[in-house]
DNA sequence: GGAATAACCGGAGATACCTCCAGTACGGTC
DNA sequence: GACCGTACTGGAGGTATCTCCGGTTATTCC
């Protein structure tokens, strides 16, 4: 059981954009309404809903829900990924209008903001550094991230030895490390940390 | 194993602030056997073991197992609790060996060999940021960190505006968020990262 | 030693995850 | 509009987690 075949070339990647080949007509309904509905019930009942009743709701077979999303978590990024968009794009339009340091800071508190909302999509994060498996959301935060330290590091103000997936390791474990419990200034502090860490010169921004 | 029972004694489940009566004599064996099974199985199998298989070897039925430990998670901090015990204890003694800023590092060194010879902890370190658990694992990493902490604040090497706590979260969200795959220098990486950031002059150790 | 009474046992059962594959129906072709 | 290949369906079923409670022991008190 725990030799299963990794390569599962049939599942698709979440792309709410592109596609690579369409799929059947029925298949995009199905596959559209379970998007739907998932999202739906987590809004509702939080993200301890039962994937069956997912699947009952939107009137398909569990089995049809696990050809599309091939865990729990797909289905969680699946559904997140329209609001997460709005984030990742949003570092562009920082960088546009703030030095790199002030611009990751903005964006992480953005990332935050929505983190904070969206609590059930932290499973996914776990699950996006599981040794077999492809995070379309990991790979777009890191991405965003990316352009930001790109710039700082051109212009200085970043130690050039970084790397964005790095900060997107340490940023989401901050995360899954913390609990709702903990308030916003917890992560405020923790995200803070990892910015320092990335500044040539620190001294200036410490404070609090 | 000779000794170890001695030490798995005390870690009950629930404290509720009183003083706990001693378990009945058929309980505590029980106990101690089904932990002892455990880390024989778990070192055998991997984490993916069922607790099923666990209580059945362990002589006893799977209400056994969970009335001693409330999820998988607690029952894996019970296994390496003594492990890591040798993990938090080191601290003290590389402290006074080492300036902070060394100890600190060489500290995360081992935990880092700690948890990559033992990721089967994992799901524990992410299920003690959850709300309503304690986690006597994350309790005793913390007072390991803030031991070597409070030393470098008190040096003038570190910051004086962190907390142990959050060096806790940080560590261990990288652990989560980083897989099996990426290797021992992805996470030496992290931790140096996170280091830095506490640094009052980061600048001298700064090279790769 | 022999009740009395907590404390503890254990496994059946409820629930959820995920897989598998025989059957169904879509969409291109003539 | 009928045919055919195949993409897609859906739910039964296997496995694991965790709960519940009637029954069984250990411990205490006489």
């Amino acid at each position: 059981m725990n030799a299963a075949n990794a390569q599962t070339q049939d599942v698709r990647p979440e792309f709410t954009g592109e596609v690579q080949r369409p799929l059947r007509a029925d298949a995009q309904r199905n596959r559209d309404r379970i998007i739907e509905v998932a999202r739906a019930m987590f809004a509702e009942s939080g993200d301890a809903v039962a994937l069956e009743s997912i699947a009952k709701d939107a009137g398909v077979g569990i089995g049809t829900l696990y050809r599309n999303f091939a865990s729990r978590e797909a289905l969680l990024e699946a559904v997140y990924a329209v609001e997460l968009e709005k984030v990742t794009t949003n570092a562009a339009d920082l960088l546009s209008r703030l030095d790199p340091e002030s611009a990751l800071r903005a964006w992480m508190g953005r990332y935050a903001d929505f983190i904070a909302a969206k609590r059930g999509i932290l499973p996914a994060l776990s699950a996006g550094a599981a040794p077999g498996r492809r995070s379309t959301t990991r790979a777009r935060v890191t991405a965003a991230i990316d352009t930001i330290v790109v710039a700082g590091v051109q212009s200085g103000a970043f130690r050039a030895d970084v790397i964005a997936v790095d900060i997107t390791a340490l940023t989401q474990g901050a995360f899954i490390a913390t609990s709702r419990d903990d308030g916003p200034e917890r992560i405020a502090r923790l995200l803070n940390l990892i910015v320092d860490a990335l500044l040539v010169n620190p001294g200036r921004t410490r404070a609090s």
